[in-house]
DNA sequence: AATTCAGACAACCGCTCCTTC
DNA sequence: TGAAGGAGCGGTTGTCTGAAT
């Protein structure tokens, strides 16, 4: 068909995101609410893809987002739910509101797929399943907790004793946005991934704002039943879109540009109406939640809302 | 100390889906 | 009902950083 681009390529910056541009971003949004993704590079004079502004903003600057240090229990949730919806990221985000399909995917991409890889090696070595069987992790009764235990890039079962902190540890550089990551941030020279520059933009944001603290955010919602988008979708369904949408009502409304949880929403209205199987990763995420008792995976991330 | 290599992640591209007219 | 436009999603790439040599 053609299409033309979403927008003029000519003219168009691309690459990482400056504080400047940061700052207009988020102003805009603060002002219009998140949405009309297309009028936004026009209205901030943004010399930046619509696109782009929307993915700066949904993976990068909204509030609430939690990134690095993946738990062990979002490892489970990441792992069970890709074997379950495959590389849906955008639904499988939705389960882990704080957490952003891109971050997600990346994760997957460069940390549990190497795991699972492993996993598969080592059962193919040790324990060969029996023709027929499900031993890989499409089944479903895969157990993440035992693959999250043995496998590691360097143990091969080694660290049975390690805490899953340490374990995850090993896994990840620093975080920006983890609770200790002010030393790490700064020997960053990039501005993308500083904290510092990205909180400091929000601070103002925030002050600026009438919101009250966010609770959802705040607490350790992402363990907690609620967290389940079939049970809360309705509330997050809210569109942002509206230029009269204050910034405050579209975080709270976890608006569909929030993590594609708009796009998901029908569809998970769907399937809740023709698929069995989310019906027992719902279980299977409230079961999961009871045997952790989540209370000591509550997130220690400073909050910037 | 310099160079090379691999890992991690931010960002872009193209496709699909949804909405509007 | 079909076409057009906008938004979202997933795959992929480019760049940066730290480790290894």
């Amino acid at each position: 068909m053609g299409r033309p681009p979403c927008c003029d390529k000519v003219g168009v910056k691309k690459g990482p995101w400056t504080p400047e541009e940061d700052i207009i971003l988020v102003s805009y949004i603060q002002e219009h609410g998140p949405g009309n993704w297309r009028s936004v590079p026009v209205s901030t004079g943004l010399m930046r893809c619509s696109k782009s502004c929307r993915l700066r903003w949904t993976n990068y600057l909204r509030p609430g987002i939690k990134r690095g240090n993946f738990t062990p229990h979002e490892e489970g949730v990441i792992v069970h739910l890709q074997s379950l919806l495959g590389n849906r990221w955008a639904a499988i985000a939705s389960y882990l509101p704080r957490r952003t399909d891109n971050d997600i995917k990346n994760y997957w991409n460069t940390h549990l797929k190497k795991k699972l890889r492993k996993q598969q090696a080592m059962g193919a070595i040790f324990a060969p399943p029996p023709p027929g069987s499900s031993a890989t992790a499409a089944s479903s009764n895969f157990d993440h907790h035992d693959m999250i235990s043995k496998v590691d890039d360097h143990g091969y079962g080694a660290h049975a004793a390690c805490s899953n902190t340490e374990l995850i540890a090993r896994h990840h550089r620093p975080s920006p946005f983890a609770a200790d990551a002010t030393t790490d941030v700064c020997s960053s020279s990039s501005y993308a991934s500083s904290v510092d520059n990205i909180s400091k933009l929000l601070d103002g944001f925030m002050k600026s704002s009438t919101l009250p603290p966010l609770q959802n955010y705040s607490d350790c919602d992402d363990v907690k039943p609620v967290v389940n988008p079939l049970m809360s979708f309705d509330r997050m369904s809210g569109t942002g879109s509206s230029a009269d949408a204050s910034f405050t009502a579209s975080v709270h409304q976890q608006p569909a540009s929030m993590g594609g949880g708009g796009c998901y929403d029908d569809e998970t209205k769907q399937q809740q109406q023709q698929q069995a199987p989310l019906c027992s990763i719902e279980q299977w995420l409230f079961d999961e939640a009871a045997e952790l008792e989540l209370s000591d995976e509550c997130y220690s991330v400073p909050m910037l809302f």
